[in-house]
DNA sequence: GCCAACGTTGGC
DNA sequence: GCCAACGTTGGC
């Protein structure tokens, strides 16, 4: 059974489309147990879309699949690196990484600001709670269903 | 650039 | 084990 999941990215550091230029990369450098958690959780095949954050109009820009399930977060034990947690050994590497992989382009962009205003996806969507950061999240079927048809439809008319 | 919300750290 | 202080995230 495929589960569903959100990847946040800042595009100005790896964006959607150098993901499809590189057709895949490794989800390392999360530093987040409740994020660790659910890349733990993946199974390979599982599917995510791809979240822009920290930018000028965030939203869902794409679709991607886990290619590779959780392994020890090398970047955790490169002394002087970004990423570097001096309490990672080699037998408790603590932070795990996935690898995953371009799956599909979405019709359109999908803001932010349009989710929020969905009616449907407000009350649920992990993304959307008040103060939520999580950078690796759960997508509820219903909501991923939800969201690819909005995308498949025109953008609304921005409010007056 | 601001700042609310959150997670983590460390003193006690 | 509490909780204040601090650092970070990320929308606006």
């Amino acid at each position: 059974m495929t589960n569903y999941w959100l990847f946040k990215s800042e595009p100005d550091v790896f964006g959607w489309d150098r993901l499809k230029r590189e057709g895949k990369t490794e989800w390392s450098g999360v530093r987040n147990y409740q994020a660790r958690n659910n890349m733990i959780a993946m199974k390979v095949g599982d599917l995510g879309f791809f979240y822009h954050s920290s930018t000028k109009e965030p939203g869902i820009a794409g679709i991607v699949k886990v290619v590779r399930a959780a392994y020890p977060d090398f970047t955790a034990r490169q002394r002087g690196g970004e990423y570097y947690d001096p309490k990672a050994t080699d037998a408790n590497p603590i932070w795990q990484m996935v690898d995953v992989a371009y799956e599909a382009d979405i019709p359109r962009y999908v803001p932010l600001a349009e989710l929020r205003a969905d009616a449907e996806l407000a009350p649920t969507m992990v993304l959307l709670k008040r103060g939520s950061r999580l950078s690796v999240q759960p997508v509820h079927v219903r909501e991923w269903k939800h969201i690819l048809a909005l995308a498949k439809r025109p953008a609304p008319k921005p409010q007056t």
